[in-house]
DNA sequence: TTTTTGTATAACCATCAAGTGATGGAGGAT
DNA sequence: ATCCTCCATCACTTGATGGTTATACAAAAA
């Protein structure tokens, strides 16, 4: 027995209770659907194919219409390398499609969820930023009155 | 001179070319609006934040209503550091809060702009999903008649 | 056929994020 | 005061991701 901080620790004991409850957790518990954790997976696996500035920035581009591999290239900057693979993932997540004409690439936009998504995103971070300002004004007033 | 593949490469003077139109790409276009740059860098924050199978079952679980701490871990199985460090990010993404009575800390969803979130890419995953399935039934309904 | 142009891919490195065990720390119970 | 419960955090390992250079490949041009 070792007293560390502030408390009584038998560390084995500790471990071993950790250990159980966990065991306990995954023989009687673990409660997520099968179906419902595979959902998950491919929600998460397409928000994180989203959830990238430049991939984001690309698909604002598109939003205006189709464009050339070369052109988009040419707004966004960066490599060549790059830029192709940022669009190889939102192709193979399918939020894009390309067709070929001679030797270049067209891309556009095909599942146009993205903006619904990016909107309500966006409101999300408008409401928590006007929150946050109403804090600090509150916590202003307060402060005002005190001094 | 040295052929490689299938093709002429005099290798320095490909890699000069690459570097000097990325030059130029960045001086004359990198058109992002630097506004635009930093609200996508944003929103690429928050999807990151959502986009783990994890923390999407557990913004799932509580849809329901505040829950404490132990038992989000007991329907979710897994360790409890990692429970904890899940909904940590959640906290400081702003989608769930969170208040403490007595020794029990009780979450719940702040921000419901998640669950419209999910409703979107889920109606996408169910889209592509479909033309996946036209697709192969149109090629089996081809190669039907082939053979 | 050879070369050039436009695009994708491979190999690699640095950084990040998820999971784990151990520990810290707050607060109630004894 | 001591101990236990509930929860957060640290240190660490490992696998994923973004970026880079170099190269492959396809289609037009020469």
């Amino acid at each position: 027995m070792t007293r560390r901080g502030n408390q009584l620790l038998w560390d084995p004991v500790v471990r071993l209770a950790q250990i159980l409850t966990e065991s306990y957790i995954a023989l009687e518990g673990g409660n997520v659907d099968p179906k419902a954790e595979r959902l998950f997976e491919k929600i998460a696996e397409r928000l994180k194919s989203l959830a990238d500035p430049t991939r984001l920035a690309i698909l604002h581009l598109l939003q205006k219409g189709e464009m050339r591999v070369t052109d988009i290239l040419a707004h966004m900057g960066g490599s060549q390398a790059n830029i192709s693979k940022h669009l190889g993932v939102l192709r193979q997540a399918g939020f894009v499609t390309c067709r070929r004409e001679g030797v270049n690439m067209y891309y556009s936009v095909s599942d146009s969820s993205v903006f619904h998504i990016c909107r309500a995103i966006c409101d999300g971070i408008e409401r928590t930023a006007e929150e946050e300002r109403e804090a600090i004004s509150h916590a202003r007033r307060v402060l005002g009155e005190g001094g």
